[in-house]
DNA sequence: GTGGTCTAGACCACA
DNA sequence: GTGGTCTAGACCACA
């Protein structure tokens, strides 16, 4: 379920992230289902466990998901009331929008690719 | 005129590319006005000229300005006519919008965000 | 497998640019093939760090090799679509060529020499 | 009569000696015609009189032209007589070809390149 | 381990 | 004075 582009520049636990992130708002993982083991998810991905481990460890301080010690980690139900990530990504947009900005894009263009990614998402994966 | 912010996580010379595409865009800059030295504005700066020289090579290899070793630096005519640097920053926008979905961000959310961007800029950060 | 000469006037970074473009065309490197650390081929050629850096970095920019931080730096497959570089070599050699004419260098001797560089390469110099 | 592009990066005194060359050859200047004075020409120009002086002394130094002292510099006819001159031009040439070919430029566009600056010249000074 | 950024300071060619 | 190259060495995030 899980997917990385291990030729990407995004570092592979930002995707481990955004990847986990699609699963729940497509409703693939629910709230309480278990996310893979480290270990696993390292054996499966051909990814270092220790970059398995820092996303983990960034998705439960951010409440995306939780763990119980000894049996492993579960999608949390507290991601929707986190302001903090909200706030966050709205700052890294408004960041995103003002170089465009800067370097030429109309306001048309930006509000187009809004709108674009909103209906159809992004092809690949970031 | 330039300023940059030693304690922000953005590189400085990132920065400093932001700084002067303000600068020009907003007239204080014009076609083959100088920019300051590398030495000068280093030491106005508080900063090391090896990054100041760093700042200025990428802007002269993306066409915002073009310098005459000897003589010094100055902006260029052709910021407009680099289709590399609209798609890149388009791309990032992506990558940015997509990321704010992710965390929640409602489509009007994000579309007021790029209309207040392109009407009032942006406060602090660079 | 790289080699520079300390002693010549071309920038280490330039000769290491050319040295990458032979193994290359050579197909001693192949696509995704990885190329030294930083940091080995520096104490492996004697150059500063910084020196690799810069030298990777520009590579990376003109589509010849692909960095990923915290993996290592690769060869990439997009060199050939870089037409920027083409017109930028032509340029250069209609320079040289000039002046070889400016110092009395025959059109004929100009041909040949072209001939002889296609034909057989270059020794020494990079 | 003499030009230079101040906006040029190939550096002025470089482009004052081409011009010089282009003169004679030209026949516009003949042998033991006098050049212009290193003052005269410097303000003529627009540059330092330090830069047309370092391009006359090289010029000397090159058999181009010759000095009288009190009385100024003439147009030698040792040029054409100077094999150092010729084979550092062609050895010039050996690398730019060499890097075009690097760079994927062919054969035959190479060949087209010479014919054409041998027939035409080329357009904007280098 | 890897690449990326930065400081401190030297030396060069050119104007 | 100017920009360009380079060394020496530090610290960072990421794998």
């Amino acid at each position: 379920m899980f997917s990385v582009d291990l030729k990407s520049r995004t570092p592979i636990y930002e995707q481990l992230k955004n990847s986990a992130l699609e699963l729940i708002m497509h409703g693939v993982l629910k709230v309480d289902d278990p996310v893979p083991s480290v270990r696993s998810l390292a054996s499966q991905l051909g990814v270092n466990p220790n970059t398995i481990q820092k996303a983990y460890q960034e998705m439960e301080r951010e409440g995306i998901i939780y763990s119980l010690p000894g049996k492993g980690s579960f999608v949390s139900d507290k991601i929707k009331s986190n302001p903090m990530l909200l706030n966050d990504s709205i700052e890294k947009l408004r960041t995103a929008i003002y170089q465009a900005r800067l370097y030429g894009v109309e306001e048309e263009t930006a509000i187009a690719v809004v709108k674009h990614v909103y209906e159809r998402g992004i092809s690949n994966e970031s």
